[in-house]
RNA sequence: CGGGGCGUGGCGCAGUCCGGUAGCGCGCGCGGUUUGGGUCCGCGAGGUCCUCGGUUCAAAUCCGGGCGCCCCGACCA
C-alpha cells in the first residue's frame, strides 16, 4: 500500500506540523527530552537563514565572535530582572572532572552576562565605541513543553550584542537590527512580519524596550520571529561597561542585544506549508529545482539521463540549486508527492518525449495540479527557471500577506476583542491599560499583546480596557 | 507541578480483560515486474514485549515498586 497522506491542516494543525517536520526529513527525535536532531535538509534551511542574516550583519559593520557556553552562576545573578526571568529554565553544571565545582556553571540561556563582562574589559574609551559584535551559538532553556524548532530545550541562534556612547545611538541600533530582521523575513523567507514594540509584560528580562517582528502562521497563531532589545544602561551598570568620554568624564555605555533562532525554520514551515507539505521560498530552499527522470524502458535510460545531466549542469552553472532524483525503486508519482512534501519550489520532469522534442516539463509547488505545469524549451531553461523561482518567491509572500491581512480585525471594545480572538483572528485595539488589565485579557481570552505596531492609525480612540482615550493601538493574538 | 493517556522489530499498531512462549501494516534487503501523479508479485532479515521484583509448571498478559515518553494546562525565542 502507498504511504498515507499527512494529516490536513484544518483537521489538526499541530499534528500536521509534527508530521511534516519528521516526514520532510527536517528533524529527528533525540534521546534527550526536548531536544531534536536537525537533519541535513532542515539544517540547510537554517544555513540559508544564517547566510541571509550574516550578510546583512556584516553590511552594517558587525563582526562575529564566540563566547563560552558556560557562565559562572554569579554572573546571571548580577542583573536583577535577568535572574528572575531566566532562573526557572536554567541548566546548571555542578560537577566536572569528577569533582564538585566551587561555583556551579550555567549553560548559557543567552549571553548578555558573559559578553557584558568581556565588554567591560574591552571598552575603556569613547574611541572603542560603538562595539558591534554578533555570535552564532547554541543556547539552552529548560522549557517545560517543547516542539521541534518552535521551542526546544537547546536551540541555535545568533545573538548580537552592542555597546554605544549615547542612548540615541543604542536606540538607532536596536531599530536598525529590527529592520534587518524584517527585511530578511520578507525578502528571503517570504514571511510578511509586523514590526512593533513589546508591552512591559512581554519585554525581555532586563531590557528598557523590546522590539519584535510578529508573523502569522497558517493556523492564524502568532509567532514572535525575532526580537531586538534596547538594554539601556541596566547591563552596563551591572557589568561595569563604562568608558572615558572625549571630555574626560567616566560614563556608562548604552547596550543592545538582538536575536533570531532556529525557530525561524518552524516559521517557514508554518507560514507557507499546505496539506501536501512544505512550500519553501526559493531563496531558502536547499534544492530550488528537483529533476525527476522518467524512463519507460531500459533502452531509453541513457538518452534521458544524458539530457538530465546536461540540464543539471546548465542550471548549476547559473547558480541554481538543483538535485536529480536518481532513486531507482520509486515510481515518478511517488517522487512527485515526495518532493511536494519536501517543498521544492520547482520540479522538472524529463522523459523520452521531452528528449525527443527538446522540451522539459516544469511544475511549480505553489500552484497545484495542471495549472502549475508548463512545457518549456530546453534551450531557454535557465531564464525560465530563474523567472519562475522569482515569481514563486513573490507569490509566497503575496499569499502570506493576503492571508494575514484578511485575519486582522479592528475591534472597538472588549466584547469585540473576545469574539475576534475566539474566532482565531488577530485583533487590533486601542490600548492604554495596565499590566493587570493586560494579564486579565490573557487569562480570559488566551490572547496576548503581540506588539504595539510601529504602523499606527491616524486616530486611535478609547482604550478597550479602561475606556480612556489611548495614544496607540495594540495587536492581540494567540501565540506560540 | 495539576489533569489525561501510553511503553511490544526502524515507524504505526494488534495481542493484555480470559496466562501456554509474539503477529499485522509501513519501511528495509534480494529477485522479477512497472515507471508522464503515491506499481504489483514472490522470497527474506529484523523483537532482552521499558525496568526490577513477586505469583505460577508456564508471564507481553496477573500483582507490587521504579523509570521513561506523549497530549491538555501554567512558563517560554
Amino acid at each position: 500500500m502507498a504511504e498515507q497522506a499527512v494529516t490536513a491542516q484544518s483537521e489538526d494543525f499541530s499534528r500536521w506540523y509534527n508530521e511534516i517536520v519528521y516526514r520532510a526529513d527536517l528533524a529527528a527525535p533525540s534521546p534527550v527530552r526536548g531536544c531534536v536532531i536537525i537533519k541535513p535538509y532542515g539544517y540547510e534551511i537554517w544555513e540559508g537563514i544564517k547566510a541571509g542574516l550574516d550578510r546583512r550583519f556584516r553590511a552594517t559593520g558587525h563582526q562575529n565572535a564566540y563566547f563560552p557556553l558556560f557562565i559562572p552562576e554569579s554572573y546571571i545573578k548580577r542583573e536583577a530582572e535577568h535572574v528572575e526571568g531566566f532562573s526557572p529554565e536554567l541548566a546548571v553544571v555542578t560537577h566536572a572532572g569528577g569533582k564538585k565545582l566551587e561555583e556551579p556553571l550555567v549553560v548559557r540561556p543567552t549571553s548578555e552576562t558573559v559578553i557584558g563582562e568581556a565588554f567591560s574589559d574591552w571598552i575603556q574609551s569613547y574611541r572603542d565605541l560603538p562595539l558591534l559584535i554578533n555570535q552564532w551559538a547554541n543556547v539552552v532553556r529548560w522549557e517545560l513543553r517543547t516542539r521541534p524548532f518552535l521551542r526546544t530545550a537547546e536551540f541555535l541562534w545568533q545573538e548580537g550584542h552592542t555597546a554605544h556612547a549615547t542612548a540615541a545611538e543604542a536606540e538607532a541600533e536596536t531599530r536598525q537590527m529590527l529592520d534587518i530582521y524584517a527585511d530578511f523575513a520578507m525578502d528571503d523567507a517570504a514571511i510578511p512580519v509586523i514590526k512593533g514594540e513589546k508591552s512591559r509584560l512581554e519585554r525581555f528580562a532586563g531590557a528598557l524596550r523590546t522590539y519584535t517582528i510578529e508573523a502569522m502562521m497558517r493556523d492564524k497563531r502568532a509567532l514572535q520571529s525575532a526580537t531586538s532589545h534596547n538594554l539601556g544602561q541596566n547591563f552596563a551598570k551591572a557589568f561595569a561597561i563604562d568608558y572615558l568620554s572625549e571630555n574626560n568624564v567616566q560614563a556608562y555605555c548604552w547596550t543592545t542585544s538582538w536575536g533570531m533562532s532556529t525557530r525561524m525554520v518552524g516559521a517557514v514551515v508554518m507560514a507557507h506549508g499546505d496539506d501536501k507539505g512544505l512550500r519553501l521560498p526559493p531563496k531558502l530552499a536547499p534544492y530550488q529545482v528537483v529533476i525527476v527522470p522518467i524512463v519507460r524502458r531500459d533502452t531509453q535510460r541513457s538518452a534521458v539521463m544524458d539530457t538530465v545531466e546536461r540540464l543539471r549542469a546548465t542550471l548549476m552553472a547559473a547558480d541554481i540549486r538543483v538535485h536529480v532524483d536518481r532513486r531507482d525503486g520509486q515510481s515518478p508519482g511517488f517522487k512527485f508527492n515526495d518532493w511536494e512534501m519536501r517543498g521544492v519550489p520547482v520540479r522538472m520532469e524529463i522523459g523520452p518525449k521531452d528528449v525527443e522534442n527538446g522540451n522539459a516539463v516544469l511544475a511549480r509547488r505553489d500552484v497545484p495540479g495542471r495549472a502549475g505545469k508548463q512545457f518549456v524549451s530546453q534551450a531557454s531553461i535557465t531564464d525560465v527557471v530563474r523567472d519562475l523561482l522569482a515569481d514563486i518567491q513573490r507569490s509566497l509572500l503575496d499569499d502570506a500577506r493576503a492571508f494575514r491581512d484578511s485575519h486582522i480585525v479592528d475591534v472597538a471594545d472588549y466584547a469585540q476583542l473576545c469574539d475576534a480572538v475566539a474566532a482565531g483572528e488577530w485583533a487590533r485595539a486601542a490600548w492604554a491599560g495596565s499590566d493587570i488589565d493586560e494579564q486579565r485579557v490573557k487569562d480570559e481570552t488566551g490572547a496576548t499583546i503581540r506588539c504595539f505596531p510601529f504602523d499606527q492609525p491616524e486616530r486611535v480612540g478609547k482604550c478597550i480596557a479602561t475606556g480612556e482615550s489611548a495614544d496607540k493601538v495594540a495587536l492581540f493574538a494567540k501565540a506560540y
